[in-house]
DNA sequence: TTAAAATATGACTGAGCGGTCATGCACGGC
DNA sequence: GCCGTGCATGACCGCTCAGTCATATTTTAA
């Protein structure tokens, strides 16, 4: 946690503060960040930095907090409006979501990913932190699904839930990819994710072999059969 | 690629270099590892290190080179016997050589992971090599399972693809958690993952997963409905 | 006005890094 | 015996780093 003096801080000083730090951590791994380059180009001394976190790790924390917060708050921004959806409009507004995060704020995702790929010294912590944030409990969601025969009883939840979670971290970066877009096109709202008919597509494209894959309902395997 | 005086040295030299450096690099992100420990836990000095290699990327590559060769010998080793397998039996086997690396070689798989999800300030070339070993043409595999009538025609083959892909790639670190076994069981031999009842059971689900979600054959779909 | 508390500062420390280079040694051909 | 080539060596260079600290400045409270 970063030092009570940090908090003191006006606003607009934190802000400059964070974003040039984003910056620097969503660029490079944790060991190459460099402490002096964020505190030149935040424009502030060395020494101060030290008055506002521990150190190094405690920045990098502080930085992954608020990524988690940022995904919490979108999540919540965009939960379906009235009451439960069905189960798979649910996980497909689940992999929505995730991209949305991924393009909105590109850089909280980066250190988030970091935090799971790559080796930080202090790794438990770490995971602990993006796990939390991590909002989707896969595993219990299955759990439900077969409870209510939405999930074929045959299916391995923890296993699905691996599988789910594998393909939507990794689905923003392929979106781009397959798609050629960059994330400006996202960001600056010339392209809405929710109405982009090429990328609706490939969400539909995934979500049918999710589905088809783990459906319990007859009908929904012979929808797909029938394509 | 290493310098000629590299390739004359005895054998065993060569192996207690690439030994000692594959841990580092196994260990810790590019950026950290660092070419003073390895001369040293090496034993050789500093400036012979630097007539063998050009600099730090070019071991670091010959390392990643030595991996994707490695990774491609036990493909060969293990090809199914004789004529082609079945698509979804070939995916199977796919997906347990894909495993059976990280076990038998875990370090060499780790540095090919990190070629993929780390940064590198040499991305590209990375990249190239690790696919190059990556041997999974998944795509023009599914394409060409589409004519054959093995896969549905509705499914992206693209997406899949990568579907695949994400879910192989991660696949050995999930099995590990799911089992609460080490590398060391399967590494000497107490533990064939071939055999091993419950890996084969995990393998079983997931095949399912994937093969209830793009399977054309009906029967197929009854099939894993029936269960 | 003043004293105390909080905050800002940047030179400095000690360590580690990748990479270089002058020097020395070993060995094969003549 | 001599020389040339290939290899081995480790002190050394320039740089960057995270983190410290004595000092200066500002803010607060009385």
């Amino acid at each position: 946690m970063p030092k009570k003096t940090y908090f003191n801080l006006p606003e607009a000083k934190r802000q400059i503060i964070e974003a040039v730090a984003i910056d620097e951590f969503a660029a490079v791994p944790f060991a190459s960040a460099s402490i002096s380059a964020i505190v030149a180009r935040a424009g502030i001394a060395k020494g101060s930095f030290y008055q506002y976190f521990e150190d190094k790790k405690d920045l990098y924390l502080h930085l992954l907090d608020l990524s988690m917060k940022q995904k919490v708050a979108l999540v919540s921004q965009f939960k379906p409006s009235e009451r439960a959806l069905d189960m798979f409009d649910y996980l497909r507004w689940m992999l929505q979501v995730s991209v949305l995060f991924e393009m909105r704020y590109p850089k909280l995702a980066k250190i988030a990913y970091r935090a799971l790929v790559e080796d930080v010294p202090f790794a438990d912590e770490a995971e602990k932190l993006a796990h939390r944030g991590g909002m989707f409990y896969f595993n219990d969601f299955l759990a439900q699904g077969i409870l209510h025969d939405d999930v074929a009883t045959w299916v391995d939840t923890d296993m699905a839930a691996f599988l789910l979670g594998a393909v939507y971290n990794q689905f923003g970066r392929y979106l781009l990819k397959r798609t050629s877009l960059s994330i400006e096109d996202f960001a600056d709202g010339k392209l809405d994710i929710f109405k982009d008919q090429v990328v609706q597509d490939l969400f539909d494209n995934l979500m049918d072999i999710i589905m088809a894959g783990i459906a319990r309902d007859p009908e929904i395997r012979n929808h797909y059969f029938n394509k």
